[in-house]
DNA sequence: GGCAAATGGTTGGGGTTCAAACTAATAGCA
DNA sequence: TGCTATTAGTTTGAACCCCAACCATTTGCC
């Protein structure tokens, strides 16, 4: 039923030898899993860097967000971040509870939250905005600065124009 | 203690209107922020093309890879894919469960899997590959064909070297 | 003013992911 | 042979994510 033409044959020709060379197939030349693979590898790269600040990758976005919108509600917070309205309740809460982000309620309008960064959550901000620029130094290096530009406006062009 | 210079304030003067723009910060120029914008939104877009097979979008790659690679075991699949193996262990079982994958012991090896395709699978690999080269032809359009290579080197290079 | 529609945020359910701890089987080596 | 280290896969726990349903408030419109 299954011949000699898989992996294991392969493995057990290569005398049970470790890593058998994979066929991607189509995958290996489409964008969309390229982007994916080069994506989560990245973001485990920074994933990385923000561990040694004590802080998730996901809180970057978000406190730069909030930092560069003082006052933003959390349903424009998330759209900005690409994100549903929900994913972001835990997340702030989590940042209020730890001090990081100030709330407080719209006075024209009681149903909605404005959010500010505290004094806590500026110093926070500024170690990981630190870690994130070495990171974005070493993504230069790997991309080049030749191509550099072009390539985050096909980025743009792709989440402008997929959406 | 915060100034007129919020949204709020923003969104007043605009007389409550719906979107006040955002100011991004350094994000809108980082790599890593809009690497993940596309790669989210272009992911979306072919969960909606995935839905209408009745599939999941994450199915796809482990199904081509096990077509690619007939025999491969759960380790090996889980590389490829670039996922931890403990992440495979439901998708699998999910897989087995609806008919769409085999799975047998090694007999030179009784703790590795090995996978393969019935021919359930096929079909449904067939119509999900369908779906994602349209999803393809897209992003092929979005991002030109004169950028395309480069673009995936660039993309190769990044999961290569940020690993 | 008053009632329906829209909006901001939360909740609950289901799915996916990783990391660490664990079991079972194999390999290495004395 | 027998002990140790390694490897394949599973389990468990925590973090995120989306979507749909749900309150509370506000807006639109008569």
């Amino acid at each position: 039923m299954h011949g000699t033409n898989d992996v294991n044959a392969r493995r057990r020709q290569r005398g049970g030898g470790a890593d058998v060379s994979i066929d991607f197939g189509p995958l290996a030349t489409w964008i969309g899993f390229n982007l994916r693979i080069a994506q989560e590898t990245a973001f485990q790269a920074f994933s990385r860097h923000s561990k040694e600040v004590g802080e998730r990758p996901g809180r970057f976005a978000t406190l730069t967000l909030i930092a560069r919108n003082p006052g933003i509600s959390q349903t424009e917070l998330s759209l900005a971040n690409g994100r549903d309205k929900s994913s972001l309740t835990p997340v702030v809460e989590d940042l209020v509870r730890r001090g990081l982000v100030a709330r407080r309620r719209l006075e024209n309008d009681r149903r909605a939250y404005s959010l500010y960064l505290t004094p806590a959550g500026k110093k926070t901000l500024a170690m990981l905005t630190r870690r994130a620029r070495q990171h974005e130094r070493k993504l230069d290096r790997v991309i080049g600065l030749r191509d550099r530009r072009r390539f985050i406006e096909i980025l743009r062009r792709i989440a402008a124009e997929m959406a």
